[in-house]
DNA sequence: TATCTGACGATAG
DNA sequence: CCTATCGCCAGAT
């Protein structure tokens, strides 16, 4: 377990349910601005965690996951459209 | 220590 | 709107 797996599975944790936040935001939040790239790895790492609410700046959903995706952020009343993220994570 | 990879982010075409 | 490239960081090999 490194440091920032450590803060990003805590920040990821924390997200309220209906809620989204962009990798970007995860890792700043973490503490590590700009490593959004390396947030993916430990969703994938971590698949305990509620990934589902951490979605792309620009509102896309995991390549290949959109379906799962898509139907678990909607399940939590969260706005999809087009396989885009709506609702704006704040 | 060096090199490759990727659930990113922004910009360009 | 979509794909491709560059820059970024941390992880794995």
């Amino acid at each position: 377990m490194t440091p920032y797996q450590r803060a990003v599975v805590a920040v990821v944790s924390a997200i309220p349910k209906g809620e989204v936040m962009t990798y970007g935001e995860v890792a700043t939040e973490a503490g590590f601005p700009g490593a959004g790239r390396a947030v993916g790895g430990v969703l994938k790492a971590f698949d305990d965690l509620p990934w589902w609410r951490v979605v792309a700046a620009n509102g896309r959903l995991a390549p290949g996951l959109e379906r799962r995706h898509a139907e678990l952020l909607r399940s939590e009343g969260v706005r999809i459209d087009g396989g885009r993220v709506v609702g704006s994570a704040t």
